[in-house]
This record gives C-alpha cells, structure tokens and sequence, in this order.
DNA sequence: TAAAATTAAATTGTATGCAATTTAATTAAG
DNA sequence: CTTAATTAAATTGCATACAATTTAATTTTA
C-alpha cells in the first residue's frame, strides 16, 4: 500500500473537512459581519468576561502574531477594548463592548442553523466531538513533553 | 446549555487539531522544503503524471485563487512544469520535473515518522480516518445540492 | 455562424496562521 | 541591588485560503 496517497492520509481530510466547516459558516457570520477565527474570540469573551491576549491564545491554541491584528480589527469594528494592565503592564487585556456583548443575541441562532447542515445524528455528532476533542488534547500532550 | 460556549463546540476541536497536525508536519516537510498544501500537491501528482489546476482543484477541494500561486512558487523550486493545454488553451497542465518525481524517495519515510506523534491506536486511528471522509463526501454533497 | 453564456486561470484584496525577531516589562539570581 | 533571564505583545515576513473580479478561450444557442 502506497503510503504517499492521498486516499491513505488521515490529516488530509481532517484539513478539508475543517475548512469546509468554515465554508459552512460563513454565511450565518456574514450576518454578524464575523469571521470565524473572530466569532471564536466572541464565544470565549461572552463566557469570560475579561481575557489576557495570552489567555485568549491558550484557548483557542493561537499565538500574539495571529491575535495581535485579529483583536485589532475586532475592535475597529467597535466590538471590544484592549488596555494594558494596570498590574503588568506587559499584559493587554480584552473585554467586549456593549456593541460586543450584545451580539450575543444575534449570534443565539448560529448553533442550531450551524447544525441543520451537519449530516449526522445527534448520537454520531457527539462522539465525533469526543474523538476530536480527545485526540486533540492528547496530541498537545505529545507535543508538549518533547 | 450554553450553545454559544468553546467546550460545546465541534468545530473548534476540528480547525484547532487540523492546526495541530499540520504543525506535527512542518519538520518532517523543511527537510524536503515544503509547506504542508504544497505536500499534498506533490502526492496528487506522484500519483498522476499529469494534472490541470482544475483537477488539483477538485482533489484538494482548493480553488485558482490559491493553487496559482502555490504553483508558481512550487515551479520557482524546480518541481514542477505548468503548461497551457494544447488543445484547449484555458487549461494549465501541471506536471512533475525530474527533481519532482525524485522527491518521492526523499519523503517515502514521512508517513510512518508521522504516524509516530499520533497517540491513536491502528484501529481507532482508521476509525477516525473513515468518520472524516465519510463526512467530508456527504457534507459535500450536501452543500452542493443547495 | 455571430452573439451570449460558460469555463479555466489569473488577479486583486482581505484575513488568517505561524516562524522569527523585537520591544518593553517583570522576575530571578548572584 | 543590579544584571541576567524570562515573559507578553507586537512586529515582520511569508504562505496559505477564499471572495470577487478579470481575462482569454471555448461552447451554446438563437
């Protein structure tokens, strides 16, 4: 079996199918004049309320060379406030706006419009969640202890 | 439950862990000095001899405005050969060069030195390998019947 | 068959990603 | 206490992605 192929490779439709997914995406985000690397940032910032860049990257596994311009345009567009912490001044921490925090509201339907374009049962979803979910996590792990 | 919440997310486990992996393949692929697309464009074309962009295309799910100069910088490294189609001249044909073809040796033992970093069993990791691919085809199909 | 529609690449413009470096601030060590 | 090491963002540079438009060639159709 030739290993070099694409129909043999495991990252190549994972590379795929999760750009389709923002593909899919789009445009439900469209209406929130979002991007989906942005609507992540929402999510993470409507759960807490106040985030250092640092811990925004944690989350979502981005570095400050992605977020550092993604959170500039974000608040352009009057979604969220960056300030430099009072405490550490090499810390920027990012909150949401009233503008950002009421997006919420707009964004309530995503989810389930999201969903009504993924051909798999409830049951089927959630274990494919898992399975990403966990291999995610233990591959961090991997990586980490190099 | 918070359907707006990361942890209740399946699409970020999918975007983070295709991140992930393809960070796994940068140094296997800097000592062949490709990026991870420009892999999967040496493996169609190892596979067939000759390809238009188009067809690229349609096994990369990737369009013109990104394969175009992807090739061009693939051809600046001596490759590959891009030229028009004799018979309808809007068709690029792409084909590997000597040193393209020669790459194949060079990248024979990437799959199995990849395979390491993954902490999946054969079988899970086949699983996981059919779960993508079977999502991906129906969620294609789905979105083209739109 | 000549105009209209379609097709394949290329081009343009914007937004990620990420490696590598830089800058400024804080912490650790001697 | 002062210098060295570390840390957090920002910056720089390069390579994707992808929407939208353009260009050139080919097909369709009236």
């Amino acid at each position: 079996m030739d290993l070099l192929k694409l129909e043999n490779q495991v990252c190549f439709p994972l590379y795929a199918l999760s750009r389709m997914m923002t593909a899919v995406y789009q445009p439900l985000l469209d209406e929130l004049n979002l991007t989906y690397p942005q609507y992540l940032v929402m999510m993470v910032l409507w759960e807490h309320r106040e985030l250092s860049v640092k811990d925004i990257g944690a989350k979502l596994l981005l570095d400050s060379g992605t977020l550092t311009p993604l959170l500039k345009r974000m608040q352009e567009k009057q979604l969220l406030k960056r300030t430099r912490s009072a405490g550490d001044e090499r810390v920027v921490l990012v909150t949401l706006t009233q503008t950002g925090l009421d997006l919420k509201t707009k964004a309530a339907h995503i989810p389930n419009a999201f969903r009504c374009h993924i051909p798999l049962g409830d049951h089927e979803l959630l274990a494919f969640k898992d399975t990403l979910t966990k291999l995610l996590t233990k591959t961090e792990t991997t990586i980490n202890n190099n």
